[in-house]
RNA sequence: GUGGGAGUAGCUCAGUUGGAUAGAGCAUCAGGUUGUGGCCCUGAGGGUCGUGGGUUCAAGUCCCAUCUCCCACCCCA
């Protein structure tokens, strides 16, 4: 054998024949729901300027600061491959003045993105998300909508035991004075923080709340809530939101201490997360950015959204032994013997051009070799030509599950074929 | 960025305390008399044992480095 020297890049991997299909299926999953939902796809460049994602993720973020795949271009520029897809989303709406439409504005993707992490179970460099974001309306009822565009894309999978956890995060006017309240809490504990805690309680204290060190958890018993600082506006738009998903029958719990590594959430947050999938449960994430268009650099205008990571998905439907409807064309393949090659590629060409997907040899094999090739590719049917069928104008059709054989006149074939499809449909 | 585990044929793995041309099963390809798959039988191809150093008369086996994969921390999808 060959021995390759390169390799796929770390974090990375091959998606061949066999496992594709799993992944088409889940996106059309996804494309279907969307479109059910009001989502229209929207692409954008894999790459953008790295100021975009700077202003946009925030460049406090463990994203930013670290996990970023950033280079020089010939022409000098910072480029950046997006680490997540809503930002790129924001800028080609102001962009393309897509705030002149009718709002809201309703958009999906599906797509890869990169980030340099440490690979993991259910994590890579570049993986593959499906985001639906929605601009222009802050109504606690577009919150609900995609949580539920969240929850049933998981029932449509067969994931039913998945868990919505939810949250407010609040808004610019009331997180800050909560913050405040936190540090002034916790910081007399501050020497026993967990040194990521330590340097959080400056930089971003709310990220306190969802530490899994336990002695942090200790310290924060007793801490202020995020609810008794919340203005009234943040208060009522959670309950309503709320309120909003019970009428659809989606079952969320609320989580306090839900607060979600992007610094543009604003009001509510929302993760769900998969048991059995091992450190990385989380599935999805969004939440509302009412900040984060006025960020990029355009108006004052809210948004909210949310993010599938699709490798997450594919493991949880491996783990759960979920099973993936996958249907594979019926193949005639067109077998010889000896003779009469041009004559099986003319017929093989017919066949396609008539609708059905068929094959054959191409390696100059015996019958014996084509049957055995023709069986293991799983092809419905064999049609033989022999010569005895070329001399009478004829073919075999052997149905490769029965076993059974029978002459068919040529000018007939079709006709047989056809009627073989309809019985079986 | 940190820690633990692992790298032998396409895949799953054997390979004794270092010792002859490195093995098996599956897979691939070809045969098992003239035109028939799945089962069975026979045979063939395929490995510089992740890579690079070192120790040794001798390294798949021991030591070091490096790369990759897996798992976890961090973080997140």
């Amino acid at each position: 054998m060959i021995l390759l020297a390169i390799s796929a890049p770390r974090g990375t991997k091959d998606l061949l024949p066999g496992e594709v299909e799993r992944w088409q299926y889940i996106e059309q999953v996804a494309r279907d729901l969307s479109r059910s939902y009001g989502y229209q796809e929207i692409r954008t460049p894999i790459f953008e300027h790295t100021e975009l994602f700077l202003r946009g993720i925030g460049d406090a973020t463990d994203i930013v600061q670290k996990e970023m795949y950033t280079f020089k271009d010939r022409g000098g520029r910072s480029i950046t491959l997006r680490p997540e897809g809503t930002a790129a989303v924001v800028r080609s709406y102001l962009e393309h003045h897509l705030d002149t439409q009718p709002q809201p504005v309703k958009l999906y993707y599906i797509g890869p993105m990169f980030r340099y992490d440490r690979p993991q179970a259910g994590r890579y460099r570049q993986f593959h998300q499906v985001g639906i974001e929605a601009f222009g309306s802050n109504d606690p009822s577009l919150d609900a909508e995609i949580v539920s565009f969240t929850w049933d894309y998981f029932q449509k999978l067969g994931l039913t035991d998945i868990q919505v956890e939810i949250n407010s995060v609040g808004c610019p006017g009331c997180r800050p004075v909560y913050g405040r309240a936190l540090q002034r809490f916790v910081e007399p504990y501050s020497g026993s923080l967990c040194d990521f805690c330590r340097d959080r309680l400056a930089r971003n204290p709310l990220r306190l709340l969802d530490c899994k060190d336990t002695g942090c958890q200790e310290i924060l018993a007793d801490a202020p809530r995020l609810k008794d600082y919340m203005c009234d506006d943040c208060r009522m738009h959670f309950e309503k939101v709320q309120n909003y998903l019970q009428v659809a029958g989606v079952p969320v719990t609320v989580n306090e201490k839900l607060v979600r590594g992007l610094d543009y959430y604003t009001n509510t947050a929302f993760e769900v997360t998969c048991p059995g999938l091992g450190a990385q449960s989380s599935v999805a994430g969004g939440g509302r950015y009412n900040n984060l268009v006025e960020t990029v650099g355009g108006p004052s205008i809210p948004g909210i959204g949310v993010a599938i990571g699709l490798e997450r998905v594919l493991l949880a439907l491996e783990k759960k032994g979920v099973p993936i409807p996958i249907e594979a064309p019926e193949i005639i393949f067109v077998a010889t013997a000896g003779e009469g090659d041009f004559e099986a590629f003319r017929l093989m060409t017919e066949l396609r051009r008539g609708g059905f997907p068929a094959e054959k040899d191409f390696l100059g094999r015996s019958l014996k070799a084509q049957m055995k090739s023709a069986g293991r590719m799983g092809a419905r049917y064999v049609l033989l030509l022999g010569e005895e069928e070329l001399r009478e104008g004829k073919v075999t059709l052997r149905d490769m599950t029965s076993g059974t054989q029978t002459a068919i006149k040529r000018e007939e074939l079709f006709k047989v074929l056809a009627e073989l499809r309809n019985r079986r449909q």
